[in-house]
DNA sequence: GGGAGATAGTTAGCAGGCTAACAACGGTAT
DNA sequence: ATACCGTTGTTAGCCTGCTAACTATCTCCC
């Protein structure tokens, strides 16, 4: 049963995927560029990590995609030097303005017909099953089973 | 927003992954075990890659590493020579008698403190975002855009 | 100040999804 | 019969998640 998310969740990606390609992005890009906004440019890509909810590595890797394509850079960290803080080019903050509007129809053709209580509730509802999940893996590991 | 979903997803198949690892198995080894014994032995790959809603490539490896470990056989197809059939070993339907109790754990942790009637809603909101994401697909992809 | 342990980031390589391209076979229409 | 098209399954290789192991740095405590 927790299947039926993971193909919804493949299906969504393949619809952003589709949707941002025309600005070269993909899904995971993309959702590093609209978490990085969110969060606030010149944050650590630990931080930025821990909101994507994935782990450094994964980050890392897609950083040095966005970097390559010039919309996102790295910069020594003031205090630290082994952190980087992240910012967006100027072609980066261009690119970040026209994203809504690829987004939107796919939004519209997922959200569409539902209702704001329903998707209120599946908001609950898959919350409770992520703080479930992190507390069974939690107990899980520390100890030998 | 869906971001969440994968969230989800991600730390089920974890979950999965830790509860069956005592049978050698992973959470989409055990997905392709469960969906064969759901759909009946002797069944083609094409009809249990439809059933996992998975492309053929991806369940042609699995199976590859269910062979391997001698849980699944590959039979010839009476009546179609490009086609397998696909059967449980003896050792497989051993495995498949244990697997419940396996994962009967990682049910109750994760749906335990929700009601009936969230699960249903669940369900409900979940299959129809698939069909609006199925149906964003095909639309745009007859198309050029 | 100097050493032990925590933390930020990277590299290397595995897992399992995908598409593209192929071989082998089946089915149908001429 | 043969020619063509659809289907089944495989191979090759990309994408992006992960863990393990490493470097470099910071922090804290003696």
């Amino acid at each position: 049963m927790g299947a039926a998310l993971g193909r919804v969740h493949r299906l969504w990606r393949q619809a952003i995927n589709h949707a941002v390609s025309p600005l070269e992005l993909t899904e995971s890009r993309w959702a590093v560029m609209v978490h990085l906004d969110h969060l606030g440019e010149g944050c650590s890509q630990h931080a930025l990590a821990h909101q994507l909810a994935i782990e450094m590595p994964s980050l890392t890797r897609t950083l040095n995609q966005l970097e390559q394509q010039t919309l996102v850079e790295r910069q020594p960290a003031p205090n630290d030097r082994r952190a980087h803080t992240l910012w967006f080019t100027e072609r980066g903050r261009r690119v970040m303005a026209d994203l809504e509007q690829h987004i939107q129809a796919v939004r519209t053709a997922i959200y569409g017909n539902l209702t704001d209580e329903q998707l209120c509730q599946l908001a609950h509802i898959v919350c409770a099953m992520e703080s479930n999940l992190h507390q069974y893996l939690e107990h899980h590991r520390g100890n030998g089973k």
